[in-house]
Parts: structure tokens; sequence; C-alpha cells
RNA sequence: GUGGGUAUAGCUCAGUUGGUUAGAGCGCUAGAUUGUGGUUCUAGAGGUCGCCGGUUCAAUUCCGGUUACUCACCCCA
């Protein structure tokens, strides 16, 4: 039998966990030096947790676990796959981040301080069909703040974006729009019943141009002179031509205020990246209310390597009323893509072996066993070839761990106890004894 | 869920207008060099040509189906 992994899911080599562990404790930092804290929550979730929140794509896209047992002694619905489901699966695969976030906010409130800043980081499950950029399993490094209006927190999301990408060394530009304006556009409009046929429509502009845009509102059984009216909006390039065409929607016009008071403060914070507003940002997930992020690499081709935004009232349908939220994610894969792409790991290597002892004979083994246990002592990555075989062999393996320096152990070595030291990279060696050898190494 | 592409050695791929023994590079093993890797040279191992069926004297090659992978759409990190 040939083994094989699932669809869209993939094994890491030790070169990638590092360079994962790379983008990982990088951002962790970040999140850290803005005052948040971590938590995880189980791969699996209650479907009734996840069913729901993504809209009708998303729930497709729901991994769902068979329930153990007798699982057909409850089903009925033999001849109806997706009625069948709910009968014979209570659990589900996180899908996201924040959903699950919103469960434990609510069972945890009595323990939490409000507001909650918590940051996670942790694989999510979708059962997409993968391409380039899209995995069926991906990590995705949150952050969010709940209990809270203020607009600052936005700038402050805002801000870690900002410096996450700045200090992994990617260039990105950080879309910033609102979901009221969107709505407020659907009410001048008069097509707020259609709200997300149009947002979706909207989305696509810069893909598919005004023409593609018109043409997937006209299909959607949007009038003419609806259509028209959006069209004209969205000519306004920025937020002081935008305010006066949504003056008569009050959600529109709250829209622009929240918009221009995040904006004004970011005029005040340092930032290395372009952050621009961007109407034609629209975000697929039904939950967010309020402002929206996206974010984007200026040097690959990519989707989008983020993306985030508030949530007025995600712990409402778990039974908590005016928790409001916001919050950002890292598409750690995503990044990691456009990372390698556009060579931007720095070297691991330091992480990695910095010694290899290599022995002739058994006796000499013994004897570096001896030395071995003093180099790590002195807090060197070491090892010792685990048997005294053939010396090519143990050479090849030390040249293939990529190792800087080995320590040669015959007996010659044993005898003088002046051990052969070998610089890999310029192959050179000299006989040291083990002091002066960890000195070297340190320095 | 919809549409296209691909499937030959461990990996990346060539090739066979249907015909005897299916190739290359890299990797692997051994030797040149019994105390020295990364360079070089020599030799060797490794393939039911994805799977099932059809056409044919003959199929890895042509046809149909199937599975897997992959790219794009939808949607999204």
């Amino acid at each position: 039998m040939k083994p094989s992994i699932p669809q869209g899911t993939r094994d890491f080599s030790p070169e990638q966990v590092n360079k994962r562990n790379y983008i990982f404790s990088t951002l962790r930092k970040v999140f850290v030096k803005y005052g948040y804290q971590p938590i995880e929550t189980p791969t699996m979730e209650k479907l009734s947790t996840l069913t729901g929140k993504y809209g009708e794509e998303g729930d497709r896209l729901l991994f769902k676990v068979l329930n153990s047992g007798d699982f057909l002694k409850k089903a009925t619905a033999l001849d109806n796959a997706k009625k069948l489901t709910t009968q014979i699966c209570d659990k589900g695969l996180r899908y996201d981040l924040t959903v699950p976030f919103a469960r434990y906010v609510v069972m945890h409130k009595n323990d939490i301080t409000f507001p909650f800043k918590r940051y996670q980081i942790q694989p999510v499950w979708r059962g997409d069909r993968p391409q380039r950029g899209r995995y069926r399993e991906f990590y995705q490094c949150d952050v969010d703040v709940v209990g809270t209006n203020s607009l600052l927190n936005e700038v402050e999301l805002t801000q870690i974006y900002d410096e996450g990408f700045a200090r992994l060394g990617v260039n990105v530009t950080i879309k910033i729009s609102n979901r009221k304006i969107l709505a407020g556009i659907a009410e001048v409009a008069g097509i707020s019943d259609q709200f997300m046929a149009m947002t979706i429509a909207i989305d696509k502009l810069d893909k598919i141009g005004i023409e593609g845009v018109r043409k997937e509102m006209l299909g959607h059984a949007i009038s003419e002179e609806s259509v028209a009216k959006v069209e004209a909006i969205l000519q306004a390039k920025n937020l002081d031509n935008l305010k006066p065409l949504l003056a008569d929607s009050e959600v529109g016009t709250k829209g622009c205020e929240e918009l221009s008071t995040v904006f004004n403060y970011l005029d005040k914070v340092e930032l290395t990246n372009k952050v621009i507003f961007d109407i034609t940002l629209a975000r697929g997930l039904t939950y967010y209310t309020g402002t929206i992020f996206e974010v984007s690499a200026n040097d690959a081709k990519m989707g989008s390597i983020g993306g985030g935004g508030r949530y007025d009232d995600l712990t409402g349908i778990f039974g908590m009323k005016d928790v409001p939220g916001v919050g950002v994610s890292f598409g750690a894969d995503r990044i990691y893509d456009v990372m390698e792409e556009l060579k931007l790991f720095p070297d691991t290597s330091a992480d990695s072996i910095q010694v290899i002892l290599l022995a002739f004979d058994q006796e000499s083994h013994d004897y570096a066993f001896g030395a071995l246990q003093k180099l790590r002592k002195a807090a060197i990555n070491a090892e010792l070839y685990p048997e005294p075989v053939k010396f090519k062999k143990q050479m090849k393996y030390a040249n293939a761990r990529k190792a800087p320096f080995i320590i040669i152990v015959g007996e010659q070595e044993r005898t003088s106890g002046l051990l052969t030291f070998k610089d890999m990279q310029s192959g050179e060696q000299q006989k040291l004894d083990i002091e002066s050898i960890i000195t070297s190494i340190k320095s």
C-alpha cells in the first residue's frame, strides 16, 4: 500500500517547522507586547456552535465528525444527506478561531475580566477544494478583544498588523472599511434585503471590474436603477466624497464617522505599511457588523494573508448580550508561502545542531560520549554519532545535517586529550582540548 | 459544488507516429581514498509506465471508465 495523507493536508520537514515556528513566535511577541493573552480551544466544537455562523457556503465547508457508536440508531432521514448529517454528527472541526472564542467568552464569563484581550494560534479546517495558497488544514493567528466598543481597539489592531508584518519583513497593504458603509449603500440603493448579494459582488470589483459587478448584481435580480445607484456611490474615491452620498442613511453615516475616527487616530501613530480605505472591501463572514480589515502582500500574488473585523453581538447567539468584540487574523500558511517566495526567512540554523562528534572505534566512542556531556552542559547543541561505524558514513551524515563543526575522536585524540576540531565550511581543523572547543563554538 | 490539466525509478521529468532489452539528471549503495564530508571518476541497485476494462496479432503508447494529484471558478487565510 502506498501511504498518503488526506487532500489539502501536509507534512512539514524539520526546516519547514523551524520556519513556521519563526512566524508564530514573531507574531506571538507582538501580541504579547500589546497586552494580549493566549488561550486554546478544542479541535472539535459542537456542530450547534459552528453551523449558521459562516453563511451558507461556510456550512458546506465545515468538516463534520461522525458520532461514535451506533450512529445509525437515531438516523431516519436516510434519503436526505443534509438532514442525515444533523442526525449522525454532532461535532465538527473548528472552522475559524473567532466563533470558538465567542463560545469561550460566554462559557467563562465569570472568570474573565473585561475588556478581555486574547490571542490564539491554532489550526483550522475547511473542506474547500485545495489550490495555490489554499489548504484544508491551516493555521490562523488571531488577536481579538471583547467587551469594549472603543475604536481605539481598531487602531491598536492595525498597529499589530503593521508591526507583525514589518517584523516578518513582508510589505503589505492594510485595507480598512466598515460594514455599516456597505449597509448604507444598500439602504440608499433600496436593496437592504439583498445586502449580502451586493456585498459579495462589490468585493470582486478589482477582479471583475465594474461591468462584472453590474452583471453579478443584475443576476441576483437587483433592479437596474439600484445597480446604477450602487455604481455611483462606488465612484467615491475617499471618505469625504462618500459622506454626502450616504447622508440619507443613518447607518451609512455612522459607518463613515467610525471610519473617520479610526483614520484620525491612525494619523497620529507611526506605521511602516500602507493603510488605506477600500470601499470595495466586503468580507464574506456574516458576523461582522462594523470595521472590517483585510491585508494583502504587495510583492506576491496571493489572496488575502489576513482579515478581520468588528462583531457587535457574536456572543449573543450563545446567550450573552451586548459584548462587542473586534479582532484580526494572520493567515500563517499564506504568509509562509509569501515569505518563501520572496526569500524572507532568516537563517534558522542557529536553532539547530552546532557540533557533531564522530568516533573511529568503540573506545573513542566512549571517550566522545564524555565530551558530549561537557558540550551539552555548556548549552551547546551537540550530538554524537550513535555508533563508531565507517568514518565516511559519519562524515556524510554530519555534512547532510549541515553541522557547522565536528569533533573527531580516535586513538590519538583520546590518548592526548586534544580532540580534532573541524570547521566544516572552511575544512580547517585543529587539535584542541574540550574547554577550548567550547570557547571556540561559543564565540 | 463547477470546469480544465496531469499520472513513467525515491525525487524532477524525457520518451515510445502501437512492435524485441523503457531513458536522463538528482538522490541512494559500493569502490578509487582501510583517520575526513561537501568537488571528481568508476560501477551497481531501483520501474506490474496510477487502477479497471475495450480495440488490436501486439497497448506504457489509442479509446472508455475510475481513482489520485493539480490549476482555475465559487468562496476564503
